[in-house]
DNA sequence: GGACACATGTAACGGGTTACATGATTTC
DNA sequence: GAAATCATGTAACCCGTTACATGTGTCC
């Protein structure tokens, strides 16, 4: 009936599951903070995959009654961890980001200043917001508190990685928001500005 | 019949066309290259959107004939820049990062140290062709061969950033690379590593 | 004469989102 | 007793992708 291929988002789930076994709820939950800033979904959307994982023998489910309310227990079997592990060595998709601020940088010229700053501010609080997620989830870890000890080499990986993107990226909208501040207006360009800014740029790759 | 609200997509097209008219093919081209790293869209997409602005008054279309070829050229109306310019005043959505390699990362204690040095490699990959695009865009804007000059400014900030991305992603891979090849497996984590790795990451922060 | 780039699409499919629905339990 | 959260979904919609189609001009 809903089987279907196995998508990107299935394996995500069938990781987790690699972890130990999660209630629906739990997982929903869990995906959107551990995945929220590389593999982000809707929470509506997960419901539906434990069911073609289990569709595909990849995982189990089990009901558990707390009083009268039923909650479904998912856990991986060996063909799911075999599964796993086979994905795992396939290679990556390229990664896609989509950025309606960085648009607005690159036509800023249409618009007035304030947009611009407005597109600027929201790329900073987003990195920002990326930061302080992987800091306290680093944190967390750091001081022994993680929920998963036997991950704590995977998570500071991802945490470093986390706050090395996050800071760059906020870094460089706090000085650009400086400098466009600085702008007479978004249409005319100051070419000699433009040119050091370059020239620095590039000098970095 | 076709009609739909228009879509950022949509939008961003129309910040082409407030540059200056194009064909379809060449605007194509111009979304693969200037778009691809922060709105990439499928080629066969872009030949849908000009005909909705068309419709809605915010584009014109124009058949030119080449021999026996025909191209279509849209440009931007009054219209489609004034409403331009108000989308440009919206809120702009939050980024959104879609990244395999970075749910090999998270998930890398499940798979072999080669899968998870072939997700690193990924991603300093993607982080180079960044670089270098982004690089190459400034570099010919440095040199005075920018095709629009009016847009220098614009331009040296997104190629800024381009850069900048790029190479924090890419200099944190080769780090991590370095790290990963000198673990003993994925299973068993090295506490002490982690936790300093922590410690350095969340200082930075 | 063949390959390749130019130029413009269409058809089918599908993963994902938004919005809504529903009842139970815990908390204040 | 109300509000929040637990817990699990369904229905409709749609933007976007993949794959394919088709003919022309140009270059070697």
């Amino acid at each position: 009936m809903s089987s279907r291929q196995l998508t990107t988002t299935s394996y995500a789930i069938l990781g987790l599951l690699a972890v130990k076994p999660w209630a629906t709820y739990e997982m929903a939950k869990q995906l959107q903070r551990s995945l929220h800033f590389f593999w982000p979904r809707a929470e509506s959307n997960l419901y539906a995959e434990p069911k073609r994982l289990v569709e595909a023998g990849l995982a189990d489910a089990r009901e558990e009654w707390n009083g009268d309310r039923r909650r479904t227990v998912y856990s991986i079997t060996e063909k799911g961890r075999s599964a796993f592990r086979d994905w795992l060595a396939t290679p990556p998709a390229p990664q896609r980001v989509e950025s309606e601020a960085h648009l607005r940088v690159l036509f800023g010229n249409s618009g007035t200043k304030a947009d611009l700053i407005a597109a600027l501010e929201r790329l900073e609080a987003d990195a920002a917001s990326q930061v302080d997620h992987f800091a306290t989830l680093g944190g967390d870890y750091a001081r022994g508190e993680g929920p998963f000890p036997e991950r704590i080499h995977v998570n500071a990986l991802i945490a470093s990685l986390g706050i090395a993107q996050g800071r760059a990226l906020a870094d460089w909208a706090r000085w650009a928001k400086g400098e466009v501040s600085e702008w007479g207006d978004t249409r005319t360009p100051d070419v000699g500005w433009a040119l050091k800014v370059l020239k620095d740029a590039i000098e970095d790759a």
